[in-house]
DNA sequence: CCACGGATTGGCT
DNA sequence: GCCAATCCGTGGA
């Protein structure tokens, strides 16, 4: 019998972890989205952690509201938020219910549709190399070029729609942390995790 | 009801 | 490096 190597969907039991730890864990992870007969994919290089019991920069400190509510899900969903009117920007839901745990997806690594990402990102062919650093090198950007909006928000990432595949950091990546990027409050907790020198990052 | 500002981006100085 | 775009959730009157 022939065998394929795949890479396994990240079950419930990953994403019901703390926070800290799966943020800690998902760069190097392969972000999957499913469009019909259409597939993106792309490693995941940066993301943030927030915290809505002690962290005032999370949109989940004050307790839950409508826009929020999804962050409050116990762990293994997808939040989407718009961001300064024009942009949106995906997280995963970590922990138990009603923690209020969730990590943004800051930057992303493009390995399949990258055609269509480009479609989707500028709305036409590339124009030269350069740009496809530009696909996926910022949250924003992210969704825009998987296609990804408010009506996703709250999706189970163990469905088949968009889900995060279990691959590998190679051999010679490093993580790095720092401080979070574009935030007033809260400012000092070092819940950045990202991939040292990758070429995707949002910021260098 | 109204005013404020944000987990960003890209264009212009 | 600076700043406008653009919209809606949130909080105060």
């Amino acid at each position: 019998m022939k065998t394929t190597v795949v890479a396994k969907k990240l079950t419930k039991k990953f994403y019901k972890r703390d926070l800290l730890k799966v943020a800690r864990e998902l760069p190097g992870k392969t972000l999957i989205r499913r469009e019909g007969k259409y597939i993106y994919a792309g490693r995941i290089v940066e993301v943030e952690a927030y915290d809505g019991e002690i962290d005032r920069a999370a949109h989940s400190f004050g307790g839950k509201t409508r826009r929020n509510e999804v962050m409050f899900n116990e762990g293994g969903y997808l939040y989407v938020y718009q961001s300064y009117g024009m942009h949106f920007c995906c997280n995963v839901v970590t922990g138990v219910k009603n923690k209020g745990t969730a990590i943004l997806i800051r930057a992303l690594e493009p390995i399949e549709g990258v055609k269509r990402m480009i479609q989707n990102k500028f709305g036409r062919e590339l124009l030269n190399e350069k740009e496809k650093l530009n696909l996926t090198s910022g949250p924003g950007k992210v969704c825009k070029s998987f296609g990804i909006n408010k009506t996703h928000s709250g999706i189970d990432l163990t469905g088949d729609e968009i889900f995060i595949a279990n691959s590998q950091l190679k051999k010679n990546e490093v993580i790095g942390i720092s401080r979070r990027i574009g935030i007033t409050k809260s400012v000092q907790f070092p819940w950045r995790f990202y991939i040292k020198n990758n070429q995707y990052l949002s910021r260098k």
